[in-house]
DNA sequence: CCATGTGAAGGTATTCACAGCC
DNA sequence: GGCTGTGAATACCTTCACATGG
């Protein structure tokens, strides 16, 4: 009998590695890597296991965000709420067409993009870039300047940015175009 | 003097290496791994390396993909041109709400979400699923059902399909959540 | 000479098996 | 008995240095 049929406080690493599709060594390998917050015999304390994540993965304090670039897929992201379940807050939206200015979008209204430069002092340090490609690269360097320290950026292409900012590029094409790569021909 | 300054019909590992950001031998080791298409002492032409590169990728043959889930990201990902350039096109597009069926969205017409049934007879083996979580299983067993043989899945959890489908899970949310993890506290 | 492709060295992540604790 | 945490074994990936070919 597992030990998350038994009651809901604990849970083991044979559990929790079926219910995310990965081996129970690999759980616990992983886990002890942090600490060892784990009991032989027992299992995992879920309540301690849910903090000692949060803590690592630093979700125990909400992290604003803006959006620049308030296109088909900025307005998606805007309207997203997915966002809050990782700690995450996008508070203001920015973009460089003055139509979009002023637009309310998912409850934040869209500023012009030179107001960028306030993101400091509104302590707002991530920033989701989702403007064309060919304005990418001047998009974070604007956001470097104005003291972000985390990037994501969904233009399909590098952009250089000092080392002390955390860049994350996403491609959403490139993924779509690895899956034929893993298929039999055809 | 580099090749690629010499013209514009050789490039070298070191060029190669510094337009997207690695090291020289990463280049050679990952290329050779597929075969020898570089020449000693003058660099890899690049038309040939386009070649075996989209042949490696799968590039040379247009693939069609079907969107299912016409919400405000499944609306974004109709309008992005982007996936041309990866040989991909999206040329159908299903939702389960009847309102949105029969609405022209990039140029693509929604249909009624049981006609998935027929994706296979159109030759259509990618799916983008970009409906909600509680849906998303369902979704791709129907997929699965139809003929499909990959996957793209916006939804923040995992689905189970057999081996012999791939499965490509992007949780927007959580790659954005990461950022935090790599920044000094604050 | 110049740049590739590769065997070898070194390091890192996976996998296993089991001692120790509940 | 059951489950954790960990050292040992294994596989993998990265990095280097150089022999080889144009």
């Amino acid at each position: 009998m597992l030990s998350a049929e038994r009651g809901c406080d604990h849970i083991s690493s044979q559990a929790l590695a079926e219910c995310v599709g990965v081996n129970s060594w690999q759980i616990r390998k992983d886990f002890s890597y942090f600490g060892d917050f784990g009991t032989p015999g027992v299992g995992y304390n879920i309540e301690r296991l849910a903090r000692e994540i949060k803590k690592i993965l630093r979700l125990h304090v909400i992290k604003k965000a803006a959006l620049v670039g308030v296109g088909d897929l900025g307005s998606a992201l805007l309207a997203y709420p997915g966002f809050r379940t990782y700690g995450l807050d996008i508070v203001a939206a920015f973009d460089s067409d003055a139509r979009k200015v002023g637009k309310m979008i998912g409850g934040i209204q869209v500023e012009e993009i030179v107001q960028v430069s306030a993101l400091e002092e509104r302590q707002i340090s991530l920033a989701i870039v989702a403007v064309p490609r060919e304005a990418a690269q001047a998009t974070v360097d604007q956001l470097v300047a104005a003291g972000i320290r985390g990037v994501l950026n969904f233009a399909p292409c590098k952009v250089i940015a000092p080392k002390r900012i955390k860049v994350i590029t996403l491609d959403i094409a490139m993924e779509l175009a690895r899956l034929p790569y893993y298929m039999p021909a055809g």
